[in-house]
DNA sequence: CGCTTTATTGACGGACCTCAATTTGGGTGG
DNA sequence: CCACCCAAATTGAGGTCCGTCAATAAAGCG
């Protein structure tokens, strides 16, 4: 944790951090400000778990800046990426799913700032702010159906569609314009992606390694830059 | 559909066929009484579409008897699985997920009973019955879980134990004893069996004749009986 | 008793994993 | 600033799981 104290810190997250994040979004400054006070703020390093699957779902949270990998673990210690989740959203909402542990572990893929809070405020901002239900729902309905997604690829597409698809996911998400394409703006190594798609880092690599031959993608150590997003869709639809 | 008209049908639900129900069961029968007044109840045939994916999410369902499968159809024509639905839950609730539209296909298994409710009931529902909505989005959560089995599975696991734990599944929620095992009790052919785990129908087919030669199951066209079902969950660990 | 749906079984090949050996790049400490 | 070290990435060789193609067989159903 940052050195600076967290009251500090907090008093200097403005009101407008949140007034644009869908479910805050129908909020005045007074409930933003109410908000805002009983949450607690975090910065965390690169590669940490925020919470871990199994462990009792005490708080919930907000991703301010960052990127989160959502990840299970099987009994055989290998990773399975579930989810990505870009800044602005709300993560560990347990209590939605009728849950009282966490279905899943957080990790951090970058330096993140995390606000949460305690779950016992969650029933009341369901029904004291106005939309945050609703919104809520939405999120999780976009999760659902990634989920979803993620089933039918791993169902039914090769190992080459499916890394093709979760890297133009990636930029989708989470896409920078760079010049001469566009970057996946975290670091992200071929393990990861392998975690993602169900597959080796070796492969992932003999695909990378292929497609930059060909003048698909540029990729350095942890980073990956689309040059031609266009073949990239075609190659993904088989 | 039945000769019969609907409201006769209607005449004959009992309260009692809903306040064991899950959804319902913290209200009273005057409260159950209006839901019913409400519903329209309606039979199917097997292996008939309940709603479409895509389609307008106008109504939410209860399954009383019989067994739906969840699918989603790729755009290559082929069938996945997403999930089995029991007698007993709530399905299309699509509101839920802040959608419009159906996410997935849902196909009656068997021979099934089914109520349903304009989708614009949902949020009184949620609003007037007390622990109608804890008990959906314990449903809901209950159904995101086993999707990230799935994917953990589809992710990790080799063909030979992802249908063991298929079928392992399917009885542990539709089982049903008979002499020399458990039955799964409803038809069920090699090609369900694959959609469900991302194989082809030949590739089960080979395994069933090499289990039920060892003695793990027992199996006729459509009806597959596991008679070990301890050394199958041995299988499906790896 | 034909006809269709469902299931079985064999032969073959290819996608992708496993094992193994290097190479590259970047950070760090002297 | 250079040498060192470790994580990350590359690439080859070989093997195997499982899908594809193909041909029958068995089971219901009218």
């Amino acid at each position: 944790m940052d050195a600076t104290p967290q009251n500090k810190v907090l008093s200097r997250l403005d009101e407008s951090l949140l007034t644009h994040l869908p479910p805050f979004s129908r909020l005045d400054r007074q409930q933003i400000r109410a908000i805002l006070d009983q949450a607690t703020s975090r910065r965390y390093n690169a590669g940490v778990s925020i919470f871990d699957e199994g462990a009792p779902a005490d708080r919930f949270f907000m991703l301010l800046d960052g990127y989160v990998r959502v990840v299970r673990i099987t009994p055989t210690g290998e990773q399975v990426t579930a989810l990505h989740i870009p800044a602005g959203q709300l993560l560990g909402m347990a209590k939605v799913l009728g849950r009282v542990t966490y279905p899943a572990t957080a990790i951090t893929a970058t330096e993140s700032i995390v606000l949460s809070w305690p779950m016992r405020l969650w029933d009341s901002f369901i029904q004291d702010y106005d939309g945050f239900a609703t919104e809520t729902y939405k999120t999780l309905g976009h999760r659902v159906g990634e989920m979803n997604t993620r089933i039918v690829e791993l169902a039914t597409q090769q190992v080459e569609q499916r890394v093709a698809n979760a890297i133009l996911r990636l930029i989708s998400q989470t896409g920078r314009k760079v010049p001469g394409g566009i970057e996946i703006d975290f670091p992200i190594t071929r393990q990861d992606l392998s975690e993602l798609t169900a597959t080796t880092l070796h492969t992932v690599s003999r695909l990378l390694s292929a497609w930059e031959k060909r003048g698909l993608v540029a990729s350095k150590r942890k980073r990956i830059t689309v040059t031609d997003p266009h073949a990239l869709v075609v190659l993904s639809q088989g």
